[in-house]
DNA sequence: CTTGCCCACTCGTCTATACGAGTAGTGCCT
DNA sequence: AGGCACTACTCGTATAGACGAGTGGGCAAG
């Protein structure tokens, strides 16, 4: 077992840098150099306290510098690690195209189980209400909208939180309204209802969860959400759903395909 | 004038929430309800110690708490501001087709100027090295590449960060290796050297910027980086080119149109 | 009037202490 | 053998105080 100082070093109370900054960068170099991995307990705040000989508050303000960066997580009664990768989904631009509708079950579950995941879906919510203002917008100012919430999780973790909302006078008692909309999803049936896909629009941002989203998606510190919103249009250029998804960042990849000219 | 006590409320000490969520829940709520605006500046510490008789570590966790989640920016010397939403860059998917390489400007500075904004690009430099392990795989297992960093800034403020790796037998020598590669930039070199594009490929990630990139990006806390790779390929289907983009998540969409078909 | 200093206010860093609460192992008691 | 209590260790929350450093306004000296 290695000596604290031969892993994390010394500070150096001639430079201007914070102490808990320096520390932070100890612990930081430390897992980058792999002396820490994946998962591994850092050495506790006590611990710390003693090798850095500073007081506990500096201590912890050096382990959440690494928890707001992504670096670690803390555990209330363990102790602080180095926060794992989970596995990443990759999400294909051509998910959605029509010859990979798959007629049984959804996307979802198909590429989890190929991935050698535990799928599941809940949380699941339909109803009808008034749009909000940008979601009214993207559809064309319906009055109201059929929305569709869900959760989605892998091996028990939740990954992303999705709503598609669809015009009301659209979607109104077709199958679209049930809890299970049937094979090959809303997409296959909004087809067979005539509304032949032309195109989707997808929308990317980055920003850190809500309370409310950390809590739905159990988040740790130091992760952000990726927000997707997709335009559905029909070959008549209406726009017929909007689907506004907020992913774990850290359990996605999202991967486009472009022509170039 | 309002009184803090109307617009913050009090604590309620039979809640078994933390005595600082409940400040920073305070906070986020009179935010949320447009009681402070972009760019409003917070009670001070000291004024929320008051108000809330706490003792001041309990309100700069709460404050810390807003800024992680992007919520609040604080200023040293004078005050915690709410964050104010920079304006948007919305890059679209086709900014890379041929029929829209502009010829005399880079698509950066022509985009910026329609959207009012003074564009800059700076720290030029353009090198051989030799490839990471993950852009050396990309590219085919080149020995060595070429190597094109650039900074993009809008109004004075950075936005993006990039790199652009090419094989080095292919870019050694030409108008690619040059500083300034010349109108349409390098992927028109590109084709006029025989190398026709067929697609590009990209990778998205979202994730907590590291300390370097804090630097480079002059990123507040509580702002995360979207990470963009793009692979270009030829028609003969060689990978020609790599470019990795770290850009401030507050400031980018990413949209993307795709066939449904 | 201008310059420059000082002061009041802001957040940043750090110490020392206390108690609460979750976890896990040990060992006793049944 | 099983269950339970105790205990030692972990991080979480909160207090009180001190000094440092950046900002900006006001006041005094030139």
């Amino acid at each position: 077992m290695p000596s604290l100082t031969s892993v994390l070093g010394v500070l150096d109370p001639t430079s201007d840098r914070a102490v808990f900054r320096q520390i932070a960068d100890a612990l930081r170099e430390a897992i980058d150099k792999g002396r820490f991995r994946e998962g591994d307990k850092l050495p506790s705040e006590t611990e710390l306290v003693d090798h850095f000989g500073v007081s506990r508050m500096t201590v912890r303000n050096a382990l959440s510098l690494l928890q707001q960066e992504g670096l670690a997580v803390s555990e209330h009664g363990k102790g602080v690690f180095v926060r794992p990768r989970p596995p990443v989904r990759r999400l294909a631009s051509n998910r959605f195209a029509r010859r990979h509708r798959d007629q049984g079950k959804a996307a979802f579950t198909v590429e989890a189980e190929a991935a050698g995941s535990r799928p599941e879906v809940d949380n699941l919510e339909v109803k009808e209400e008034r749009p909000s203002q940008d979601i009214s917008a993207r559809l064309g100012s319906p009055r109201k909208v059929l929305a569709r919430r869900r959760r989605y999780l892998l091996d028990g973790r939740p990954v992303e939180f999705a709503t598609s909302y669809l015009p009301l006078d659209l979607a109104r008692n077709t199958p679209i309204a049930q809890p299970n909309p049937g094979p090959g999803g809303i997409y296959a049936r909004l087809e067979e209802m005539g509304h032949r896909l032309d195109h989707f629009d997808e929308e990317i941002r980055a920003r850190m969860p809500s309370p409310a989203e950390v809590r739905t998606l159990q988040l740790a510190s130091g992760v952000p959400v990726i927000h997707l919103v997709r335009t559905a249009y029909d070959v008549e250029g209406r726009a017929v759903e909007v689907c506004d998804t907020v992913m774990a960042a850290d359990a996605y990849v999202l991967a486009y395909q472009l022509p170039a000219n």
